[in-house]
RNA sequence: GCGCCUGUAGCUCAGUUGGAUUAGAGCGUUUGCUUGCGGAGCAAAAGGCCAGGGGUUCGAAUCCCUUCAGGCGCACCA
């Protein structure tokens, strides 16, 4: 927030060492002081033009020293500028140390100002579109499509509160062999059966997708007649997706219906995680598509049709001349003509450009399919598409059980659907024993934004390229570094604020700060450079980290610093207008990371 | 075999892109704090050769090399 100020000091510092004889150290970077109640930025230039002076000397010098040296003169030499109370040299570091009194009447006014769009970056002209929640229809939502959906919700809405138009785009896998494996199960065993309920079609679809699997995999030691009506099936199989590629009626009909199941269950869960989709792609419409741009690779010698005999391949690595295995060879058509999923996401990337004029587009997806992505992005750059460099993959680590990976083969998942529900009866649970006077009418919602909330957040402060292991205990825990530790902060500021009733009019914090009052306003003017440190590294993580840093600062504060019985009517209303400043910010950053922000719980 | 990723406290994880008193949190363990703005809280203790070994640098958990351990991927699944 004091950029310029900071800027200032800068010039006059890289000026003062000019004047000592020194050869220019380069930038200047400013970081926060460590030292917990005390304001201020600091900068370790000195050390830089001690090192460079001892270069140029080529004599040994004792660089530390020598940096504490020149800060000591660096600073006899500059007067502290207007709003700081003073500069000092501490072990070869530079510090500038603000004038408490007027900057933090400043930062509070500006949260206060600015309230909901607080930390909201300047407008940017490119547009972004973020691509997840694309699980695969026919089956039910488990625990994983949910950390890849809030992973990508957040991001987006990080993007777009750092100054990027955003579409969300979600990309349903409503086509493929494991859709027709399930298709060919139902009409086989299940024809005209459909139990009643969202929840539970999906949750059928799944148990059919694993029986089917079972049937289709070759077992361990198993006789030759059973081997035999395994190919038979698997026959079957190959003749359905035949059909379904060739827009034979009856086969369409099946699988829009059952496709309809499953979309309605995603819908209602993106719903319930706040989720709003801007453009749903799916992955039957970029078949045919895609089909054209294999026959433009061969055209183009890019692509090598080996038909009938082999499928259509990209020999990646012999086209771009590498020796090592990198990119290998990618297959981009079946033998049979039909397309993969490789060759669909062609034709995506196509559409995501030229129909939707993005300048950027980002792929949430696990890490498992870096490789994917990586040939994916390649085949178009050898194709020439000239956005093949605007393509990113947001790899992330997996959810996994204590028993393993998921794996709906084996119908081994934790469903979405299951874990929220369990949040929410834990919550009542505590509610029922903490909080015993509150409405019946108000506990549910409570329950939804707590429950949610600890669930959420403990898939946002993982760093992405960490697997999760998924465990009731650890995700639905209410004390500590999670989402109620924070909301019971911000559940805090607003029963104060509401017990003082109207705010006051703005004060000049002409007093003693208490140091913790110091660090929430150190904290708050750190909110809107941490949003832009989110945006570019496509981390939720620092979103996750820095509200809890602020939370946490806010108990404290909170049982040391009286507010509604301070000492005096200036250090009452320098509080109140604190709070009401922390309360806003924490409501900014929870809304980021798609967590509810309650006033009682 | 080749490629990508990971290794920090008993467990789960941070570490602001190479900086600062003593490497930080949470859980768990031990101990204090409620006639007090809501105790889903606060304060404190114990717990570390940052996987091992080299190197670069005034300075390394962070960069480079190497060894070890684990995960994932590698031609017609998505």
């Amino acid at each position: 927030m004091f950029e310029q100020e900071l800027a200032g000091i800068a010039g006059h510092i890289k000026a003062a060492l000019a004047e000592l004889g020194l050869p220019d150290p380069g930038e200047v970077k400013w970081q926060a002081t460590p030292f917990a109640g005390q304001w201020g930025q600091g900068t370790n230039i000195c050390f830089q033009a001690a090192a460079a002076e001892a270069r140029s000397a080529g004599r040994k010098v004792n660089v530390p020293q020598r940096a504490q040296e020149l800060a000591q003169q660096v600073v006899a030499r500059l007067a502290p500028p207007p709003g700081f109370a003073r500069l000092e040299a501490d072990k070869a570091y530079l510090n500038a140390y603000f004038d408490t009194p007027s900057y933090a009447a400043r930062v509070v006014e500006a949260v206060l100002t600015a309230g909901a769009d607080f930390g909201r970056g300047p407008a940017k002209p490119e547009q972004v579109m973020v691509e997840y929640a694309q699980p695969n229809t026919h089956h039910s939502f488990h625990i994983g499509h949910a950390r890849n959906a809030l992973l990508g919700e957040v991001l987006a809405r990080v993007l777009q509160f750092a100054g990027y138009p955003v579409i969300r785009a979600s990309y349903p896998g409503d086509i493929g062999l494991g859709v027709i494996t399930i298709l060919w199960a139902y009409d086989k065993f299940y024809k005209g059966q459909e139990p009643a309920g969202v929840h539970e079609r999906g949750q059928w679809l799944l148990k059919i997708y694993a029986e089917a699997t079972a049937l289709l995999e070759p077992q361990e030691g198993e006789t030759a007649e059973a081997a035999a009506r395994r190919a038979a099936f698997d026959a079957e199989r190959r003749e359905l997706y035949r059909r379904w590629d060739a827009g034979d009626p009856a086969v369409r009909e099946l699988w829009r219906v059952t496709r309809e199941w499953s979309l309605e269950e995603l819908r209602e869960i993106l719903a319930e995680l706040d989720i709003a989709i801007d453009v749903w792609f799916y992955e039957s419409e970029v078949d045919e598509p895609s089909k054209a741009i294999v026959d433009d690779l061969i055209a183009r010698g890019l692509a090598e049709d080996q038909r009938p005999a082999g499928p259509v391949v990209v020999k990646i690595d012999e086209k771009l001349g590498l020796t090592k295995d990198k990119y290998r060879t990618a297959v981009v058509l079946r033998s049979d003509g039909t397309s993969l999923y490789l060759t669909k996401d062609l034709a995506l990337a196509k559409v995501k450009f030229e129909q939707y004029h993005v300048d950027r587009s980002i792929y949430v997806v696990d890490f498992r399919q870096s490789l994917h992505f990586q040939q994916a992005f390649k085949i178009l750059e050898l194709w020439g598409f000239p956005q093949a460099a605007k393509c990113h993959h947001l790899s992330y680590g997996y959810v996994t059980l204590p028993e393993g990976g998921m794996s709906a083969r084996r119908g081994r998942v934790v469903l979405f659907k299951d874990v929220a529900e369990e949040a929410y009866r834990r919550v009542h649970a505590v509610i029922e024993e903490k909080n015993p006077e509150l409405a019946p009418a108000v506990r549910d919602q409570v329950a939804r934004q707590l429950g949610l909330g600890a669930l959420v957040y403990s898939m946002l402060s993982v760093d992405n390229v960490k697997d999760i292991e998924f465990r009731y205990d650890d995700a639905l825990s209410f004390d500590g570094k999670t989402a109620p530790y924070i909301q019971n902060a911000h559940v805090r500021a607003a029963s104060i604020l509401r017990k003082a009733g109207a705010l006051p009019p703005p004060v000049n914090f002409d007093y003693d700060l208490h140091a913790l009052e110091v660090e929430l306003i150190d904290l708050l003017t750190r909110f809107p450079a941490t949003v832009q440190a989110a945006a570019n590294e496509y981390k939720p993580l620092h979103m996750a980290n820095y509200v809890y840093e602020l939370a946490k600062t806010f108990h404290s504060f909170y049982h040391e610093a009286p507010v509604l019985q301070a000492e005096s009517p200036t250090v009452r209303a320098a509080r109140l207008r604190l709070t009401a400043a922390v309360k806003q910010t924490l409501a900014n950053a929870l809304r980021l990371l798609a967590i509810q922000a309650p006033d009682v719980m």
